[in-house]
RNA sequence: GGGUCGAUGCCCGAGUGGCCAAAGGGAGUUGACUGUAAAUCAACCGGCAACGCCUACGGAGGUUCGAAUCCUUCUCGGCCCA
């Protein structure tokens, strides 16, 4: 993309929530290449769906032409940001910490571009260069720039003064260590933005400031707005709790199907701003959505260029076929792959022995897919069981014909409740 | 402390000796419809080696050919009087 056109495209996509003297930082970028961080704090092992819009907002700026440094918060992360919450966070141990900031920059290594050339990515943690700054050089060099006046007026540190738990010394000075990481970077890398979500603002133009002070230089914020859904309430947690980049944790089909139940109201906002598609095709695309709303086009869409993205081509394909057999599809013709996936969404069983003339009965039972005999003798009745595509009789017998690729038996009770078996030759 | 009413299946709630696995409603399951939405309609909705048997109407004991229903007692709860 033409650098002159980043920050409209930005705009166009709903990303940009603010940014420090427009037009200057439009004619910065138009001028060459600038160098820009995102920070993530590594709160978890993992970032999620909601950091996602962050990771891909450093994306299009590198796509553009620009050097991004994404940030684990090795440091920041010890303290805690106080925004956002309306008590003290619980301190992680080092150990911990040293292992999710291990974690969490192999995320953020998939999503930028790490291969050697002008626009190389450079993946920094902010422990680096705070864990061994003196307290007094510190309270000098950057604590000196800020008054207490300033810091109490921000959003984040105001209304956590105001509740009842107040806010301890050690998230109150979040802010200045994020400002100096601000100022490490320009002075190591040359960085000149910071970028994050809004709620990120004070934090960021804290940095700014310390540059300017510091230094004389002009440095740039831009924010992107906080993703939320229709209600309002945080992004990315889905019925099983937040929804993961980390596949151990939200598999590569789960996070598909997060976004494939987005709905209807919000799939436009979301799909502007996490596709990296043209904006004019996505224009397009939503306009042949809303024409048929029922074809869940534009989810789908986005639901496989992100599982592709996070995930892999391959993956997102598996995740995919996986999807299309739990929503109806015939998993007779599945592959053994598409039938792994499925297995690990499912309940499980093993099978020992041979199928043919086993009734179903104990291993729906077994599995608390049925609660009895009696019910699995009902939904029998009603023709509510398959084993592959075939509805079963009312004996409720299996044949071998019955064991799919590579072993695996798919049973089906109504429309979405799967068990998988697995004979020996399965996977 | 005295009196009184009550305790029923996942929830609410009928039932006051056999016709009671227990009305009705809700929830839930399945089927039809459908957009991986909602609504609607229908069937199902204790268990089992299943035209029968077992378990179950707060717990224990009793009366009776037969008890969710009657008696005794215990536990818990509502209300009234001290």
């Amino acid at each position: 993309m033409d650098r002159m056109d980043l920050l409209d495209d930005l705009a166009g996509r709903g990303l940009l929530h603010d940014t420090t003297d427009r037009q200057a930082l439009a004619a910065r970028l138009s001028s060459g290449p600038i160098a820009l961080y995102i920070g993530f704090d590594p709160t978890a092992d993992s970032l999620h769906a909601g950091h996602l819009v962050g990771q891909l907002f450093m994306r299009r700026f590198q796509l553009a032409g620009h050097r991004p440094f994404p940030l684990a918060g090795g440091a920041t992360g010890m303290i805690g940001d106080p925004g956002g919450r309306s008590e003290e966070r619980n301190l992680l141990d080092a150990d911990t910490l040293a292992h999710n900031v291990s974690r969490i920059q192999a995320q953020l290594s998939r999503l930028v571009d790490f291969e050697p050339g002008p626009y190389q990515a450079t993946l920094v943690n902010n422990a680096d260069w705070t864990v061994s700054i003196p307290m007094l050089d510190f309270l000098r060099d950057v604590g000196k720039h800020f008054t207490v006046n300033q810091m109490i007026a921000k959003d984040s540190v105001r209304s956590r003064i105001d509740s009842e738990h107040g806010i301890s010394y050690t998230e109150f000075s979040y802010m200045l260590l994020q400002a100096h990481d601000f100022l490490h970077l320009h002075q190591t890398y040359g960085v000149e933005l910071q970028a994050g979500a809004s709620d990120q603002w004070g934090n960021i133009t804290a940095g700014v400031e310390l540059i300017r002070r510091r230094t004389g230089a002009t440095a740039y914020a831009a924010t992107h707005p906080l993703m939320v859904r229709a209600d309002g309430s945080k992004f990315g947690k889905s019925v099983g709790g937040a929804v993961w980049l980390d596949p151990a944790r939200t598999s590569p089909y789960q996070f598909r199907q997060f976004f494939v139940q987005v709905g209807d109201d919000m799939v436009g906002t979301y799909v502007k701003m996490l596709s990296m598609r043209p904006l004019a095709e996505l224009v397009e695309l939503l306009e042949r959505h809303e024409a048929a709303p029922e074809q869940r086009l534009a989810q789908r869409a986005l639901a496989d260029e992100l599982t592709e993205l996070v995930h892999g081509r391959e993956a997102a394909e598996t995740a995919r076929a996986a999807a299309e057999v739990l929503f109806g599809g015939d998993p007779s013709r599945a592959t053994a792959a598409t039938l792994a996936a499925i297995a690990a969404e499912v309940p499980s069983v093993t099978l020992d022995g041979d199928i043919e003339g086993r009734r179903v009965h104990e291993l729906l039972t077994a599995a608390g897919l049925a609660a009895s005999n009696s019910e699995v003798g009902r939904l029998l009745a009603q023709g509510a069981l398959r084993a592959g595509g075939r509805v079963l009789a009312a004996d409720g017998l299996l044949r071998a014909s019955d064991l799919l690729d590579g072993g695996y038996l798919v049973l089906r009770r109504g429309k979405r409740d799967y068990l998988v078996g697995k004979t020996s030759r399965a996977g």
